[in-house]
DNA sequence: ACCTATTCATAAGG
DNA sequence: TCCTTATGAATAGGT
């Protein structure tokens, strides 16, 4: 296939075939896996070298996939005893794998919290300090958006308040004209004061635009008004 | 992979997937039937699609090779049923114990590289961003550590290459003296001037300078020197 | 299904 | 087994 393209038939030299099989077996392997993660599909490799020595692959269990495939291949011939031995063989293979991704998780996991780096070599380090910069920029950027929406909601909060206060001070000033007012308007300019400084400032807290209204409210109403805000 | 060299993780878009897929698994199968008759390996090869649809290879007898896959995969004797669904209970706890721990692993594991962050509330993310700072720091400090040694180690060895040229050109001078010399001293300046040169341009490059010494020792010395650097 | 630019795999040779 | 290099193969993305 390359450098004078082999033939499509058993390699003869004994030693060549060997060095073929060794490196076209990590080949395959190495396409199994590709494919398995690709595309997210099941797959298991089995070699028997000439000698007997025997690769593997498998993403998934082994015997698991093996058991798939005797149940697609329309087997039968499996009884008790073989169904609880294919059985604790997976269940131990699974242990063995999931026991070496815990490992490999918490490995991974104290290099990203920057501890035991003894280990690592300076390109490790190198890629992980990059790694940790995206994550961290990720991070800034998602906690910038929270803090966006969360004052985005408070500000949202703030109108409802003040478009309630701006209701409220209409009721009261409807309220009043029992008193004798020698000035238009019945104190409707109050309402109109507040919701106009509510549009206009609304960046700025509210204690002191409300306490602004209170006071100007408590000046204008000797009698108590009703203050059912809800 | 081909034109924009695809990362290895499970394709999202459904479409090219299943493509790949396709063309994948073809690739795979040639390659494992290549492999068995270069090799004559027994090999045995089972996908199922994410569908679940079933592809296989074999050159001998794919039930036979399992059933020799069987074999070589760990023999575990177990003779009681009894045993068997105590060891089965047993296993299936640690399993999904183990399986716990590795979900709450690569959760957090995403999390640290700022993937996933959505679940997260401000609280946590700010934590996390703190975290990652001080991961951070420790892997700055780690680096410029290993920096710092890794120089430390070449200003090592290069003084050690200066002063075994140093004795070498001592040795050389000392074999001079046969040759009549109208100057005094034997030749000893040629291994001053030397260790002066290579004391005072300590960063330079020592090709130059090494070329320089042999190039005077040639001249001096028709007899051949013993060249033994170790 | 076919095409092509590009990356990949690997035979040969140390 | 590992490295290097030249070259044929595989294949991602597009049509």
């Amino acid at each position: 296939m390359v450098r004078g393209k082999v033939e499509l038939r058993r390699i003869e030299n004994a030693a060549s075939r060997q060095v073929t099989f060794s490196k076209r077996r990590s080949g395959l392997m190495k396409k199994a896996r590709e494919l398995s993660v690709l595309c997210d599909a099941e797959i298991a490799v089995i070699v028997f070298s000439q000698r007997g020595r025997l690769s593997e692959f498998s993403n998934h269990e082994m015997q698991k996939t093996i058991a798939r495939y005797q149940k697609h291949a329309g087997v039968v011939g499996v009884d008790k005893r073989d169904t609880d031995y294919y059985c604790i063989q997976q269940l131990k293979q699974e242990s063995a794998s999931m026991a070496k991704k815990i490992e490999q998780l918490e490995a991974s996991r104290r290099k990203l919290l920057g501890e035991q780096l003894g280990s690592c070599s300076l390109e490790e380090i190198r890629n992980l300090g990059e790694q940790l910069e995206r994550s961290l920029a990720n991070i800034r950027l998602r906690k910038d958006e929270m803090v966006m929406e969360q004052m985005k909601q408070l500000r949202l909060q703030e109108r409802e308040l003040l478009r309630q206060k701006a209701t409220l001070c209409e009721k009261c000033s409807e309220n009043i004209p029992r008193e004798p007012s020698r000035r238009a308007g019945t104190g409707n300019e109050v309402a109109a004061a507040a919701t106009g400084t509510a549009a206009a400032g609304s960046s700025v807290g509210l204690s002191n635009e409300s306490s602004t209204v209170e006071t100007t409210l408590s000046i204008g109403l000797p009698t108590a008004p009703r203050w059912d805000l809800n």
